[in-house]
DNA sequence: TATAGCTGGTGACATTTGTCATTGTGCGCT
DNA sequence: AGCGCACAATGACAAATGTCACCAGCTATA
């Protein structure tokens, strides 16, 4: 387990220069790979930098650093100094809280590159959850004091931040209402319409989904055990509506499990 | 039911100037009740106001009107146009999300004057929820668009914003945490606990809470059946923990009623 | 190769929760 | 008083979910 305090670090470039752009065809290639993606990714597709100004963006730019985790490794614990905010760059995390008797609850998967990660925590002293990499990821990470600084010289900044966290706002309602009014089936047919719909990697509705979730993880967040998640799988494969032999979801009939997920 | 946009409102003085506040004794007791109130709550405890300048207050008391409804009436729908933020100022709503099967989910209650509704909802061009009032309820509210203009001129607004969305947000991340983690027993008694410790008037931990919401209400609010609610009730006062005979609900032992909340 | 450890999966059974039909209870209205 | 209408509560039964013990397959490692 370790924590970004306690590990190397280095700076990036991240602003995209719009001449820059311009004359280069190859674009953010000619970086090393890490930080071409980082580039390219967060410059496009962050909540949080994509309607920034120029000047903004350069601000932001001085606070921030990279940061790799391997799977298993937490970026925080729950109960720990909050002291940053990341933004993902590649990979993925769960966040998940644990409650007094040892069981866990995640609550949210950041998958995209340019998810922020611990804005829920923006205002608390302590992590009020747990981040662990699902598999190796690489953060940016900022000072939440360097935030403050930005946010004082550029408003924008916090404009995207409220957006960022009313969509997670919504997000969250969706799952409190799944948790709440659905049974497991209904729960995981939903679920993964919902990941079929958010897959950033090629057409907006994939059929064939990585599952970077084991089934412990699964069940942990679709609220069940880990009996009930396999048999309500079962019970989806043998009417022929998923496929989850081998690691990834295979859709075979979307509109039964959409039906399915919203509860009919 | 009726809407924002349709019914009467008027403008209110909400700004309490400081020379006003020092020369007079009696403060807003002054006004007519509900102003009164307004004035006081809004001032004093309303997460939006109590961090602003002066002028920030004074212009975002321009945009504020006045609006009450009676028990049972929408302040607003699934589905409608989201024009507006509202402050509570009196009276208790719930703010639910309806499925196609018709069940409902309660995520959340506002009940503290000053608490902000359809926040989740700033970014949405439709409501994601329906807002419904429990009693007669007063609220503030604001175009969105004004809200937008007087963030461009007083940007600690968003931060107070903010402050009040990553709020929620770990409200949100409890509630999650509650329904998927935890039996109906556990969760009735951890929103016991949950409201004695957030209940607004006297001391901080009541024992004698007041419970403005129905069964059915209460059960959808802890995603369970009517049935099962009435069941987990029993037990809490077979065990004399609560006693819910008429109206309220009465604490006798609230360590026990932590330790079945906390999940032993 | 043998071993340990992790994950996925299963069966048998206990417990919890949901469903549905029904009754009680309080309250306003005529 | 009598009626109707919500809301609260209950019993009987069905269905969903949890618990626990166990096995199979895979992988890393000595």
């Amino acid at each position: 387990m370790s924590y970004a305090e306690d590990e190397g670090e280095k700076r990036i470039n991240i602003v995209h220069e719009p001449v820059e752009q311009k004359n280069n065809i190859a674009g953010p290639c000619q970086f090393r790979p890490v930080e071409a993606r980082c580039a390219f990714c967060i410059m496009d597709t962050s909540h949080l930098f994509s309607g920034l100004s120029i000047e903004a963006k350069r601000n932001l730019q001085q606070s921030l650093n990279l940061k790799q985790f391997n799977r298993g490794e937490l970026l925080y614990n729950e109960g720990a100094a909050s002291n940053y905010l990341y933004i993902l760059l590649s990979g993925e995390v769960k966040i998940y809280k644990s409650l007094s008797n040892g069981k866990q609850q995640i609550h949210k998967l950041a998958q995209i590159p340019g998810d922020l990660i611990a804005c829920e925590d923006l205002y608390l002293t302590n992590h009020g959850s747990s981040c662990e990499a699902l598999n190796d990821v690489a953060v940016c990470y900022l000072k939440l004091n360097d935030l403050n600084n930005s946010i004082q010289c550029h408003k924008e900044i916090s404009d995207a931040l409220m957006q960022s966290m009313a969509y997670n706002l919504n997000a969250y309602i969706r799952h409190i209402a799944n948790l709440g009014q659905k049974s497991a089936l209904e729960r995981l047919a939903s679920y993964i319409t919902y990941l079929s719909e958010t897959h950033h990697d090629g057409e907006l509705k994939a059929c064939h989904l990585k599952n970077s979730l084991s089934r412990i993880e699964l069940a942990d967040m679709l609220g069940v055990t880990q009996r009930t998640l396999i048999r309500s799988i079962k019970q989806l494969e043998a009417k022929n509506y998923i496929d989850m032999k081998g690691n990834g979801i295979h859709i075979l009939d979307r509109q039964s499990l959409e039906k399915i997920g919203s509860g009919l």
